[in-house]
DNA sequence: CGCATGCTTGAATTTAATCAACCCTAGTGG
DNA sequence: CCACTAGGGTTGATTAAATTCAAGCATGCG
């Protein structure tokens, strides 16, 4: 059942060397143009809720583009509980940064359609053509830059800043999708919040419950909100805009960061 | 002192190509058999404890090895607060996957010694020469999988499991570097352990003197620890070795992960 | 010696987790 | 069409863990 990882996919690579003839989207003649462009031709394999696309510790064979819907990547630890350490969506790519093995797992959240190409493929593609290589490797550091995003945030943020960050940033991912009005998309459960947050669902409930009643959003259903004062939001997430120009001094001042 | 991560190491690399000419940069016609011979032939610089070596928002201009000593890798957060997303020491590499601006600031614990390559010179020899990306690429995804493992840490555990992690961690890296009998060097004072661990120093010290108590370590100074029982910080640790191949009969028995 | 810095310890407080009950909604089947 | 159900979500009361505030100790350095 939620075992089913993939099924019956043609594995074969885009003939990176010559002309790539046909050429679907996103790439021209000799090479590709970008990342996409190596996974234009691979067939879509579609989703359904809760399925894995990949489960961490299997060895890391494919890598994948996210075509269509969401996926939330987390790992189980030894107690059982579940840590999510990232969504990613239409146009992301997953399972770049493996060495051996998957490190993570990523399960479909409701429907979702994806590309694979064998790790060995994406590698050579990317190896043999020098465009690509700075592409590949801008993403590496958006998701370092994430990942360490993410580190500050669970170490230093309390709930409702937690909270506010997360929907801050689901609001610029809905925007840039063109979603309308100030409305987020939350396609994930309140416990996929949570289990990214670092938090309880329960304490997630009520955080959004305490912005409800600020005034700061507005419910319209579990998977969709309206952002009623961004303004506000983007101060309670507490990276504040106009004031951390100045790390240094600010920290001076309170006495933490010396020398 | 406890600075003395390793001195006197011999730094030049195991002579891959050929005649490499004068030349700084490192490099090729023959080519480097390692990142580390990229780095080889600069010259050292020294930082004395507090000193910065690049600062948050900076141009990424220079990526850096690390010779001797041990720097802290942090932010500053808008409300004056440190987070500290690592630690890095002799041989390893900072500032790799920085896009434009560093994302985060380095300073040396202590006395430290680095060389420098100007960012270009390292890209223009690590894209030039095939058998360093893959060298490279490795470093990065260690990079990755250790942001991973601090996510997992800052959002799913107590204070006592964080330390207990941290402390079997500096107890593998002392191991390598050849410190005999379970002795943990802890260049970093506790402020610094609390920022990485995202606690208070208080806590921190509290969870230390606990751990003390239980006889599973011992006291030798603020700088250095004796591991009385490795096998019980492991255990403490909590990322139990036992069971943790059954993710996902275990996550399905708490009922925290379902579908 | 005396100060400064880093560290430890204690008491009070705060935050989020836990435990528990209940609600709401979508989907099912009679 | 309505009743029922299951899952996800909300809310409340209590508890536990770590923070905060405060004081004192130790170590190293001028």
């Amino acid at each position: 059942m939620f075992l089913t990882g993939n099924q019956a996919v043609d594995y074969d690579l885009p003939a990176m060397g010559g002309a790539r003839g046909g050429a679907v989207a996103a790439n021209h003649n000799g090479q590709a143009a970008c990342l996409h462009g190596l996974f234009a031709r691979q067939a879509q394999e579609q989703l359904t809720g809760g399925q894995s696309l990949f489960i961490e510790g299997e060895p890391a064979d494919h890598v994948f583009e996210v075509a269509e819907g969401t996926l939330r990547v987390f790992r189980i630890i030894s107690d059982g509980r579940r840590v999510i350490t990232g969504f990613v969506a239409a146009g992301d790519i997953v399972g770049v940064s493996m060495h051996g093995s998957y490190i993570y797992s990523a399960e479909a959240i409701g429907l979702a359609r994806v590309r694979r190409l064998p790790r060995r493929s994406f590698d050579a593609s990317v190896n043999d053509c020098a465009a690509l290589r700075p592409l590949l490797f801008k993403r590496v550091c958006e998701e370092m830059a994430a990942a360490q995003d993410q580190m500050v945030l669970l170490s230093s943020k309390n709930a409702e800043e937690r909270l506010c960050t997360f929907l801050l940033k689901q609001l610029r991912r809905s925007a840039d999708r063109g979603v309308p009005g100030a409305m987020v998309q939350l396609p994930m459960t309140r416990l996929d919040i949570a289990d990214y947050l670092g938090l309880t669902i329960e304490t997630v409930s009520r955080t959004i419950t305490k912005l409800t009643n600020a005034g700061i959003l507005c419910n319209n259903g579990r998977h969709m909100l309206q952002i009623i004062r961004p303004a506000a939001l983007a101060q309670m997430a507490g990276d504040s805009d106009e004031m951390d120009h100045f790390p240094r001094e600010q920290a001076l001042a309170r006495g933490r960061y010396r020398q």
